[in-house]
DNA sequence: CCCAGAATGTCCCGAGGGCGACAAGGATCC
DNA sequence: GGATCCTTGTCGCCCTCGGGACATTCTGGG
C-alpha cells in the first residue's frame, strides 16, 4: 500500500468510520479472559463476514483490520482499525448479523469474546459494562460531531482543514492534489482551485507533490476551527 | 403493581431497545424509576441547554423535542426526536456540558434521570447498563449509516425518503414545508421544488401543512431504497 | 540528455441548490 | 366580513462543484 492510499484510509476512518475505540483496559480483559480466547489470523483472512450471525466480538491485540461493506458491485471501506479496537460488538450485543466484514490486513492477534460466555461475565462485572457503555456513547458523540463539522462545508474549507491535519513537522504535506481530492471526495480541479486561492492569500505554497503550510492561523480560521 | 404503574414500566422497557433482548426484570425497572421522576415541559421550553453541566438524561415519554446547536449567529437543528428517545445521556455519562440544546416542540412529558442517582442503580443493575449500551451502539451504527446515505443525495431524494419515514397511517405527513426543509438542512424553496416535482409525477399530493403519500413504491424508488 | 508519463494550473459548461422577492391561497381573530 | 399572519408556489440570480479539455511543468528511466 503506498503512502497516499494509507492516508486515504486514515482519513476515511477519521471521517466516517469508527476510529479506534478502546473501551477495555487490560485488567478488564483479565476479568473477561474466561469469556473467550486468543485467535490468530493470517493476512487476508476474515474475522467475520457481513450477514453471518454475530456470535462474538473481537478485541484487536496486534495488527490491523479493515472493515468494509459489500454493496451491489463493489465494496465500500468503512474504516480501518488497529490495536485495542473492539469490533463486532454492536451486532453481537444486538444478536443480529454482522453489519460489515472484517478482514485482517497483516497478521492479526485478537481476543475473541463469545456472546454466550460474555454476557454472564458482564453482569458480574457491571463496571466493565459501564465503561463499555461510556466508550460507546463517547464514540457516538464524536461521530455526530464529525457529521456536523463535515456537512455543508466548501472544498476550500475542507482543504484548509486537511492541510492542518496532514502537515508534518516542517508544515509540509506530501500528497498529490489528486490524492487530496480523493481524500476529500472532491474533484482534482476543485482542490486545485482551492489551493490556488489559499496560495493567493499567502496561506500556503504549492509545489510538485507538496504543499507547504505558511500561515497556520489563517488556515485554521478558514477551516472554521474556533 | 397497578395498571398505570405497569404501563409505566412497559414504556420504560420499550424505550431502551428491543424488548426481546435481555429482558429487564421488574426490579430493574423499579430501580430505574427510582433514579428520577417525571417532568412536564411546555412548548418552547428547554429540557436542557448546551454548555450547561449535564446533570441528567431524559427519556421522552410524550411529545417531540428538537435538538439544536447554536453557532455564531445562527442555530443548526441537529435532529428531532420523539417518544422513547433518550437524550442528554452522552454528556451526562461523560460528566461534561451538554453538546446541544433540547427544546420541547409541543407539550412534552419526560422521565428525568439524575446522574448522581442513576450511576449507583446501574452498578447494581448491570442489565440496564447493558441495554443502554446496546441502544447507544445501535444509534452509533445508524448515525454512520445515515451519514453515508445522506451524502451526495439530491433534495428530491431526501424529501422522498423523509415522506416515507414521517407518513402516518393514512399516508399523510403533517408538517409545513419549512419544517421539512429544516429537518433536511435544505431551503424551503428547494423542498417546495422537490415536492412540486413529486406532485407532477403523481407520487404525492400537497396541501396546507400536509403532504399525502400517493405512490409509496414510486417514492421508495426515488429515495433509493433497494 | 531526452522523452514519456505524471502532476499542476486554467477555462468553460451545466447541474444542483441557497437566497431574495413576490404573488396567491389558507387560517385565525376581531 | 375584513385585517393580518402564515404557508405555498414560482422566478431569477448567483455560487459551488464535478467533469471535460488542454497547455504547461516536473520527474525519472533509458
Amino acid at each position: 500500500m503506498d503512502n497516499a492510499e494509507h492516508q486515504h484510509f486514515a482519513w476515511l476512518a477519521r471521517s466516517f468510520g469508527r476510529t479506534d475505540y478502546l473501551p477495555l483496559t487490560s485488567s478488564d480483559l483479565e476479568a473477561l479472559s474466561g469469556a473467550g480466547e486468543y485467535v490468530e489470523k493470517y493476512p487476508g483472512t476474515h474475522l467475520f463476514r457481513e450477514n453471518s450471525p454475530a456470535t462474538a466480538a473481537f478485541v484487536l491485540q496486534k495488527g490491523q483490520v479493515e472493515l468494509y461493506r459489500t454493496r451491489r458491485e463493489g465494496r465500500r471501506v468503512v474504516g480501518r482499525v488497529g490495536e485495542g479496537a473492539v469490533i463486532g460488538d454492536i451486532a453481537m450485543f444486538q444478536n443480529q448479523p454482522y453489519i460489515s466484514s472484517a478482514k485482517a490486513i497483516g497478521p492479526v492477534t485478537a481476543f475473541r469474546l463469545e456472546r454466550t460466555r460474555l454476557l454472564p461475565v458482564l453482569i458480574e462485572h457491571p463496571m466493565i459494562a459501564m465503561r463499555w457503555l461510556v466508550a460507546g456513547l463517547n464514540q457516538l458523540e464524536s461521530t455526530q460531531r464529525r457529521v456536523i463539522r463535515l456537512m455543508h462545508r466548501t472544498v476550500r474549507e475542507q482543504v484548509a482543514e486537511l492541510l492542518l491535519d496532514e502537515a508534518d513537522a516542517y508544515g509540509e504535506v506530501h500528497l498529490s492534489q489528486s490524492s487530496l481530492a480523493t481524500l476529500l471526495g472532491a474533484s482534482r480541479q476543485s482542490v486545485n482551485e482551492a489551493l490556488s486561492d489559499l496560495r493567493r492569500q499567502g496561506l500556503a505554497e504549492t509545489g510538485y507533490r507538496m504543499i507547504r503550510v505558511v500561515d497556520e492561523a489563517g488556515l485554521a480560521s478558514i477551516a472554521g476551527r474556533e
